[in-house]
DNA sequence: TCCAAGTCAATATG
DNA sequence: CATATTGACTTGGA
């Protein structure tokens, strides 16, 4: 019954552009003559009372399409103006924590790609953004964690706070800890840079690896399995990510009035609407130039640019590439480079802080053992590529061209069936870049970039088993 | 099972 | 101190 009318009232209190708020510079163009419907029930600050998380998931169920980037930069306005953290925002409106709150504010996601659960967010962001007194809320709450804080330490008795999860065992070795015995505290991988360099390239090749591949990723590399699992699943969904925030810069500038509903993109059969840009196509972006044509051009560039693509014809031909390159059979050896690391020696951190010691023996290892600076000092040419992925492999300007390689050499062998296709496919995009000697540095963006099309490219062909594909137009 | 989307939480950086 | 990054975990969908 009342649920008609109480959700309209909803939506209106989420639609408003926050007219408390002085901020406001950009102002939207839309100004709600209603006044605030008084319908109060507070602003359902966090999940912590329990009664209120309800209303908000209605209220995302019924929220209209939000301007995501355009919250995210008022709150971030209102935050900074204020002298308010992330952290505290964060916890108090959103219920989330800093980390969390600095990504959502820093890449927020379109809209229409966001699920119930990642509109939320968002919709509380406006709540907040719509509560006249948000500011000072916040501010209260500052106030008061000062005060407890001050409290404390003053006093260290605090009668009603538990004392932390510190204490214990007071005095550990801290220094040897000899055999792994305590898991409870997990000393959180982290991968060098080479490592991750590493499967950077694993991933242009291939970024969906089967489990073999990942077994063999993650012997070479000295990683535990589910590390390099985890690591392409976080590198896929965050390339994913970065594209999706130039989507949304792009189109809020451009094409901004006209009909607030941008999503939609409709495509008939493919609903997964990864097109979301298959724009990928390097947008050579100078570095830091502020320049840049924000144009939605960029598929007639990227058109332009694919034919391009002939210097890397080259590359393909040339035996340079190790062995398997183009005839590689069931053991799928990739090459990744460890890129010499200038000058600095390196072996050091061979033995990263990780302890990975697989139950049982394991011991794979050989060859990789320690690779670096020994053998492949510049023999390369032909032996070293054979085994170990990461050997040094100098062979030559292997960054750039290992950067865009993204021709699946061989490989017909795996996805036989809409290979074939799935390779014409790749050819409409083969990047290549010709010289980019210049600025080598920061083409991180062009990898990722590439790196995502390949992504695309794979679920293509995924798909692709189902028909012909010969329709994609891009 | 795999995957993607959201998050957390440790740690890096500023 | 604050914010940014990132490996791992959780949840939900095929």
């Amino acid at each position: 019954m009342s649920s008609s009318e109480s959700v309209k009232s909803l939506t209106e209190l989420v639609q408003q552009p926050c007219p408390a708020i002085e901020t406001s510079k950009d102002g939207k163009p839309q100004e709600s003559s209603e006044p605030p419907v008084s319908e109060s029930q507070s602003t359902t600050p966090l999940p912590l009372s329990g009664h209120s998380a309800l209303s908000i998931q209605e209220l995302v169920a019924v929220s209209p399409e939000l301007d995501t980037y355009g919250i995210t930069k008022r709150v971030k306005e209102v935050l900074t103006d204020n002298n308010l953290g992330q952290r505290l925002f964060g916890e108090t409106i959103l219920g989330l924590t800093q980390g969390s709150v600095s990504d959502l504010l820093a890449r927020p996601k379109p809209w229409h790609k966001l699920s119930l659960k990642g509109r939320e967010p968002f919709v509380r962001m406006q709540l907040w953004l719509n509560d006249p007194n948000n500011v000072e809320k916040l501010m209260d709450m500052k106030r008061m964690e000062k005060k407890a804080y001050m409290k404390r330490r003053h006093s260290s008795v605090s009668d009603s706070q538990p004392c932390e999860p510190s204490s214990v065992g007071i005095d550990y070795s801290q220094g040897a800890s000899p055999q792994p015995q305590h898991q409870l505290k997990k000393p959180r991988v982290v991968l060098a840079p080479e490592e991750k360099e590493a499967l950077k390239r694993a991933y242009q090749q291939k970024p969906y690896p089967s489990p073999k591949t990942i077994e063999e990723l993650a012997t070479q590399l000295n990683l535990k399995t589910s590390t390099v699992i985890n690591w392409f699943h976080n590198y896929r969904s965050r390339i994913r990510r970065e594209l999706f925030i130039e989507e949304i810069q792009a189109g809020s500038q451009s094409q901004a009035g006209s009909s607030d509903s941008p999503s939609a993109r409709s495509s008939r059969a493919v609903h997964s609407s990864e097109g979301d840009s298959c724009d990928g196509v390097d947008t050579e972006g100078p570095p830091e130039g502020k320049q840049s044509g924000l144009e939605v051009d960029e598929y007639s560039n990227a058109t332009t640019k694919s034919q391009g693509g002939q210097a890397e014809s080259a590359f393909e031909v040339g035996e340079e590439v190790p062995q398997d390159a183009r005839s590689s059979e069931k053991t799928e050896s990739f090459h990744l480079g460890m890129e010499s690391l200038e000058d600095t020696d390196d072996e050091g951190r061979l033995k990263a802080p990780r302890q990975s010691s697989p139950p049982g023996s394991q011991s794979s290892g050989e060859t990789l053992e320690t690779m670096p600076n020994s053998a492949t000092e510049e023999d390369a040419s032909t032996s070293a590529a054979s085994t170990s992925i990461l050997t040094g492999e100098s062979s030559f300007k292997s960054k750039e061209s290992s950067e865009k390689i993204l021709s699946v050499p061989s490989t017909s062998s795996t996805l036989a069936a809409g290979s074939q296709k799935a390779n014409s496919i790749q050819s409409l995009f083969s990047f290549s870049e010709v010289a980019s000697s210049k600025n080598t540095r920061d083409n991180t963006l062009r990898k990722k970039k590439a790196a995502n099309l390949n992504n695309i490219i794979h679920r293509l062909e995924k798909a692709a088993s189902r028909e012909e594909p010969v329709e994609w137009e891009f």
